[in-house]
DNA sequence: TGCCCTGGCGC
DNA sequence: GTACGTGCCAGGGCA
């Protein structure tokens, strides 16, 4: 067999490794057995090692170089599963890296997207699904797997080729996705109370059950839903498109309808307990608990076209927390005695608008603490719930109309709050006015460290998104920047990465018994660090709040 | 069975 | 009359 010639400094070398009998919905975790690691240097010069003694060695062989992947955590969580990898400083994925140059323009980061858009191939993934079956390579797998290490290199080399002209747009990367990989690499997986879990996804059955038993149809089909809350409130659903029933029911209630909108509060409520009992029933705990009631959920270093995070296979950033708070105590302490630290950024994204913009008016509000929910709530003659409602509304870029249907008031309701608040922080809204601007001119606009995300004119949304995406962007730069730190600062200080998972503004980290206010300290002081490195001259500030669960409050 | 749609959760 | 942030997930409905 042959190995890989060693590799030459910052040299690159495209990796791409198969695996047999993996199952396509547990990709991230580490199974199934050794087929082949295709190595490429170009075209010509490629290799391919079938037998999993020489991955040591041939590993060691390509140290130097710079590795080159298409969704590098894949291929690095199976080799670290497969032997032990040399320590590489820096990967090129060319995934990651076609997100940082593409957000908002393209929809497919898939290597055979990239190939098509880049080397103008059509790579069929046919051959992909023969690994799953079989035990052994043949001439038609070998030399599939021999294409997609030689597609992943050739794409590289043409992003680099690009990227030459305007390397700042390579700043996010190198700064906060390629060393959030090793980061990712190392997130912890979650402790779950699995008879706690049991017996309330019991309860939740049951109840979901005989609330839809007493209702007599199937609250989870739409067109029934309709057809029987036609029937008890005379109204026209679908000429009132969209009209949530939660709304129904109020507008039933304010009018004395007081039966009709009991019957609709009863439809919602099976729903959520149905809807509960389906998704985190037996089978997330079939599916998704490992050894020792460990889950590992697949977490996505960037998901979205601004490069927040995703996660999924459980995704654990959608546990519900207002309605049924209950789940999240079930995530608890792997370790005997020990705690879940819950850290957040308190309002990060208006911060990002406040940087942005200079709103000083903004800003001192931040500093002095100063209710902004309660705030905007005044500006749109609002409980301070739904002020909140807005406030993240707004943060997420919905329109006036988009904050009306959710929040359940009239288009010129929303439209004249926003423009008090735009008053109320003149800077702020010129900034918004100049991103549209900027927006339109250039094609896209740019996060705090220069990432592109492109604007799409014939989108409806595009204005907001030119306002928008540039705080979303850098607040998820923020929160990587500060895992990262995390990660170093453990390793430097002697303490373990504890962290498990990483839900946007917040992270959260299980640590053994005794380490609580270390670690604590840990979190708030790179969480403020984080901020300095993404916006300079800019004040941050972090919760932090422990306890046996994840259901701590601060 | 596979596909699309709807609804609902987090941020 | 129409506008309606995102990703992930489960179920309904239909070819």
């Amino acid at each position: 067999m042959t190995l890989p010639r060693p590799a030459k400094k910052g040299e690159m070398v495209a990796l791409d490794l198969e695996m047999f009998g993996q199952d396509v919905k547990r990709l991230h975790r580490p199974h199934g057995t050794f087929a082949c690691l295709s190595i490429a240097y170009s075209a010509e010069e490629h290799y391919q090692i079938t037998d999993k003694a020489d991955l040591p060695k041939a590993l060691e062989r390509l140290k130097s170089g710079m590795w080159i992947f298409h969704n590098a955590l894949y291929d690095l969580r199976q080799l670290r599963g497969l032997c032990n990898t040399p320590p590489v400083s820096k990967v090129w994925d060319t995934m990651l890296v076609e997100r940082a140059m593409f957000g908002g323009y393209y929809n497919d980061f898939s290597l055979a997207g990239l190939t098509r858009r880049w080397l103008h191939v059509y790579l069929s993934k046919e051959q992909q699904s023969e690994f799953g079956q079989a035990e052994h390579m043949t001439t038609e797998m070998a030399e599939y797997a021999i294409r997609d290490a030689i597609s992943t290199l050739l794409i590289a080399q043409a992003q680099r080729h690009q990227l030459d002209e305007s390397e700042d747009q390579l700043r996010s990367y190198w700064e906060v996705d390629e060393p959030a990989i090793w980061a990712f690499l190392d997130l912890q997986p979650v402790a779950i109370d699995a008879d706690g879990w049991r017996k309330l996804a019991e309860e939740n059955d049951a109840t979901g059950v005989s609330i839809q038993l007493d209702l007599g149809f199937n609250v989870k089909s739409p067109k029934q839903t309709i057809e029987h809350v036609e029937k008890m409130t005379r109204v026209h659903l679908q000429d009132s498109t969209k009209l949530s029933l939660e709304q129904l029911a109020l507008g039933m209630r304010s009018e004395g309808y007081d039966s009709a909108a009991e019957f609709i509060e009863k439809i919602l409520e099976a729903r959520s307990y149905r809807d509960a009992s389906s998704k985190y029933g037996m089978k997330w705990l079939d599916e998704y608990v490992e050894e020792e009631n460990l889950v590992y959920p697949d977490f996505k270093v960037s998901g979205t076209e601004t490069s927040r995070t995703s996660c999924s296979s459980p995704n654990v950033q959608q546990i519900p927390v207002r309605k049924m708070p209950k789940f999240r105590e079930l995530f608890v302490s792997r370790h005997p005695g020990g705690s879940i630290i819950i850290a957040d950024q308190n309002q990060q994204e208006l911060r990002f608008l406040a940087w942005f913009s200079g709103d000083t008016v903004l800003r001192k509000a931040l500093l002095d603490g100063r209710d902004l929910h309660q705030e905007v709530a005044d500006d749109f003659g609002l409980t301070r719930r739904k002020g909140k409602d807005i406030n993240l509304g707004l943060g997420y870029g919905m329109s006036a109309a988009g904050l009306a249907s959710r929040v359940g008031i009239s288009i010129e309701a929303a439209e004249a709050g926003i423009r008090k608040r735009n008053a109320r922080y003149p800077l702020a809204a010129i900034w918004s006015s100049n991103q549209k601007s900027r927006g339109a001119a250039l094609g896209y606009v740019t996060s705090a460290l220069g990432r592109r995300m492109w604007i799409n004119p014939y989108l409806e949304q595009w204005e907001r998104n030119a306002i928008n995406s540039p705080i979303q962007s850098s607040a998820a730069e923020q929160t990587k920047i500060w895992l990262r730190l995390i990660f170093d600062e453990a390793k430097a200080r002697d303490l373990p990465f504890a962290v498990t998972m990483l839900v946007h503004d917040e992270l959260v980290a299980d640590v053994p018994k005794g380490m609580v206010r270390q670690y604590a300290k840990l979190l708030k002081e790179t969480g403020i660090e984080s901020g300095k490195m993404v916006a300079p001259d800019m004040e941050f500030d972090v919760a932090v709040a422990y306890g046996p669960n994840w259901g701590a409050k601060a």
